[in-house]
DNA sequence: AAATGTTCCAACCGCTTCGGT
DNA sequence: TACCGAAGCGGTTGGAACATT
């Protein structure tokens, strides 16, 4: 292998986007969809390579991208999903809705490492420093694919639990092992280049049709994560209130509140990697052998089944029984009731929230107080920034779209033990509402 | 204020996987 | 089943922004 073959061609302009480029992308992919990436740039009119084309939709472009800094919430969560994908990127991403492969990577790579050191943890294993030391001291036959693989220790369930007595223990008592508090930049990235879209590419995407939305594979709503609670760092999971347990999930799609979720018994690291679709060989010294099985794992099968919106019959894939809807309830298993809503007002600063949040808020959840609020906080910014009423024609989008998503998000979770990512490729634009250009250069 | 060091992130590169023939 | 092109993925890097001296 090589280059792409298109990157032979000369004249292909690299590094960064202009917003001049950005612009004849977004245009193009708005009205005719990517299609073929290699054809993109020559369509669009961009001394690009249609790789690059593609990189620059999926890692910028994207309308139902979420910007701005990563909450505590998310932070945590990567670094649950790390300790039992490790670095899979794009799996981990698909747990957090409008979050890239890329931000995600470079966020671990450049914070939440460095962090983990901090605190005593081995951002590779997941498991106490000193005892990686210890290893490394005596060491044993491995598989990995390089020394610094970050990759998930064998013995991940002892790594876990052994993590998760190490930050309970930490948050308590910090001074034992102190943290340096990384200096925040004066704004948070992708805050201080931001630049509102030309009123004409607004305009000329309110007026095109939707028949041709671009599909996108790697930002189709994928699955939810099937497990619940999946990890519990904290040792006294109990202790934590529903509002803080369940603010690490919220639903990827706006008609959640008919999804009904399955609670699941411990299962085997094999049967994690085959519901997952991981193709985690259960020889993988990785992932197989003795190690998640230590760890105690619920699982939340987001079994469309029980959702009333499939037909499917009532066990999942692994052949549970679902539990029933109050028990679940009861358990504050559902964290996108009225958590999801309640966190979303609460961790969106004004500054974050972007067109897609804005407009899901404002638009998509019509009936919700939420509505009421965000509509409240935003109109200012719509109403100077774009001068024009968008919310008849969004709405009425979204109205047509909702059904068919409700549909394809079930089964997209039946997907979920062939794929890690949905084929389907109209799923990813029925859930991004609004076309719009998010420039950071500005 | 300038020089230097550090951090962060967008984009690139090369490999793997997928899907069509 | 083999081949090939396209897409996806993860590691790496260049350089802009920021911090420190």
């Amino acid at each position: 292998m090589g280059r792409h073959s298109c990157c032979y061609k000369q004249k292909l302009r690299k590094g960064l986007w202009s917003p001049e480029e950005d612009e004849k992308l977004m245009n193009h992919i708005t009205k005719h969809g990517h299609g073929c990436w290699s054809s993109v740039p020559k369509l669009a009119g961009l001394q690009r390579c249609g790789k690059s084309c593609r990189l620059r939709w999926i890692n910028y472009l994207r309308p139902d991208l979420k910007r701005g800094a990563f909450s505590q919430d998310e932070e945590d969560l990567i670094i649950e999903l790390h300790a039992v994908l490790g670095n899979r990127w794009s799996q981990i991403a698909a747990q957090l809705p409008g979050r890239t492969d890329n931000e995600i990577k470079n966020l671990w790579n450049s914070c939440i490492k460095k962090k983990l050191r901090q605190k005593g943890i081995d951002p590779n294993t997941h498991k106490p420093l000193a005892e990686v030391d210890r290893s490394k001291a005596t060491p044993t036959m491995s598989t990995d694919r390089t020394s610094e693989s970050s990759d998930v220790d064998p013995s991940s369930g002892v790594a876990l639990h052994n993590l998760s007595h190490l930050l309970s223990e930490t948050a308590e008592s910090s001074e034992l092992l102190p943290v340096k508090v990384t200096k925040p930049r004066t704004q948070a990235p992708g805050l201080t280049r931001l630049k509102v879209p030309p009123k004409e590419l607004f305009l000329d995407q309110l007026t095109t049709g939707h028949e041709n939305l671009p599909s996108c594979r790697s930002s189709a709503p994928i699955p939810n994560f099937p497990f619940q609670q999946l990890l519990c760092y904290n040792n006294d999971f109990s202790s934590m209130d529903a509002g803080s347990r369940n603010s690490l999930w919220y639903n990827q799609n706006e008609s959640s509140s008919s999804t009904i979720s399955t609670v699941m018994p411990p299962v085997s690291p094999s049967a994690l990697s085959t519901s997952m679709g991981l193709n985690l060989p259960p020889e993988n010294p990785r992932h197989g052998g003795t190690g998640i099985g230590n760890a105690p794992f619920y699982w939340d099968g987001s079994n469309p089944s029980s959702s009333g919106s499939t037909g499917s019959s009532g066990s999942n894939s692994m052949g549970f029984e679902p539990q029933s809807t109050t028990s679940i309830l009861e358990n504050s298993v559902f964290p996108w009731t009225d958590i999801g809503q309640e966190k979303d007002t609460r961790v969106h600063s004004v500054e974050e929230l972007k067109w897609p949040d804005l407009l899901h808020g404002t638009f998509a959840e019509a009936t919700t107080a939420m509505q009421n609020q965000s509509q409240s906080l935003y109109d200012d910014v719509i109403k100077a920034e774009s001068q024009f009423n968008m919310e008849g024609i969004c709405a009425s989008w979204f109205q047509n779209q909702q059904p068919q998503q409700q549909l394809q998000a079930a089964s997209d979770i039946i997907d979920l033990n062939t794929s890690s990512s949905v084929k389907d490729p109209t799923v990813s634009w029925k859930r991004q509402l609004w076309p719009y250009e998010w420039q950071k250069k500005g």
